[in-house]
DNA sequence: ACAAAATGTGAGTAATCACTTACAATTTAT
DNA sequence: ATAAATTGTAAGTGATTACTCACATTTTGT
């Protein structure tokens, strides 16, 4: 299982450290769906307890504060989860040793948007509390520079050395796919969530020729 | 002047047809100050007739209800000044008709750019509504679909037919340059709000590079 | 078996919310 | 000049908010 929900891994890794309750369990699940679709702000805490079946006292009891139970939603997922998935995902891609650059970021287009999928509510509270939270702002920086960058320079280094990509500085080159790689997702999860594209793989096709080859003729 | 500050045009568009007030003109100011920085929801009537130095029933003399300020603030800007804007900027670039297509991103960037810093505030509280609001979606998408994409495919197929793109679809070629267009706002005005790429004119070079070729050798 | 600890909840609480009302001040029309 | 209309506001309103507390139920440790 290359791409197994987080969501459940969070979830179970929670349980086993600190055994969590039928009750608490519901309180995330209502609290992910609802702070998903209709926002942190705009989500009551009466509303997460009439969703969970549960009294609105018990929420309190276990996590505090409505804030509180919005970080022990994200925080294990940004800290934790995504940063070994991501390595996983690295050293998976890369001990296939794919032959181009191209087959690389197919596979990892791939393994990425199967992973949104699969988190998509999780994902959406996330980016949306990130534009008005400055300590998710500050949390991200951390995981986006060390992950993110730092696996991310290698390889661009590796296929530079092949030939395959451009002269260019490694930073660029990240900057650049990382910025449409950025405005793919958001545009297609965040934005447009219910007409998501008809032919993926067809779509995917058209995406890498894109990043590779550009517009020109 | 090109590119002048779309607030002022709203507001100065609103004065002439219905002659706002002064404390109005305030409240207005204070509303997408703090809308922007702290989202519509996290924000209290209170505290923007405070920042406003009016009173609250103010507010709720000219606006009726909180929805309403918002929608005034939001719409004006949707329906009349962007489109307007829109085609303006699209004459006044096809009319100097760019001799490339390099030259005809590269002058729409800056524009859109300039515009976009200038009316920052509002569009962050645009974008912000955008993902909880379905009326704002459905406000944007005609506007998406007709200006935009209407103007974008017919210079997409004047340069086709120069032999400077590639044989592709339009839709196909509009989607990919929007997607990271789109991609490069957001992550830069939205997200990104504090520390801002240092040289834009480098920056806009490489941009227009990585659309048009690419990241292969 | 049973005490202690953990979990769950109904019924609150004070604070804050968007919004109203009654009335005063100002502007406009004649 | 003055009546009418518009604009502004202090002081509320009921509703909802996040959160608390006293107490009941269940689970756990011994």
């Amino acid at each position: 299982m290359p791409s197994k929900n987080l969501i459940d891994e969070m979830i179970a890794q929670a349980k086993i450290s600190k055994k969590q309750t039928d009750k608490q369990q519901k309180v995330v699940d209502a609290a992910i769906k609802i702070f998903a679709e209709k926002g942190f702000a705009n989500t009551s805490t009466s509303e997460i307890a009439e969703e969970a079946g549960v009294a609105e006292a018990t929420i309190f009891r276990h996590y505090g504060t409505k804030d509180n139970l919005l970080l022990s939603i994200t925080l294990p997922f940004l800290k934790d989860l995504i940063p070994r998935m991501a390595e996983e995902l690295f050293s998976e891609l890369m001990s296939q040793s794919p032959a181009t650059f191209e087959q690389f970021i197919r596979g990892l287009l791939k393994n990425r948007i199967e992973f949104i999928k699969e988190n998509k509510e999780i994902f959406q509270v996330l980016v949306k509390e990130v534009m008005y939270r400055e300590e998710f702002k500050q949390e991200l920086k951390p995981l986006v520079s060390e992950i993110l960058v730092q696996h991310f320079i290698k390889i661009i280094e590796e296929f530079k050395e092949r030939g395959e990509l451009i002269e260019k500085a490694s930073p660029i080159i990240l900057r650049m796919f990382v910025t449409f790689l950025f405005g793919y997702i958001t545009s297609r999860f965040i934005l447009l969530t219910d007409n998501f594209v008809t032919d993926e793989e067809a779509e995917l096709d058209e995406v890498i020729d894109f990043i590779m080859n550009g517009l020109k003729k």
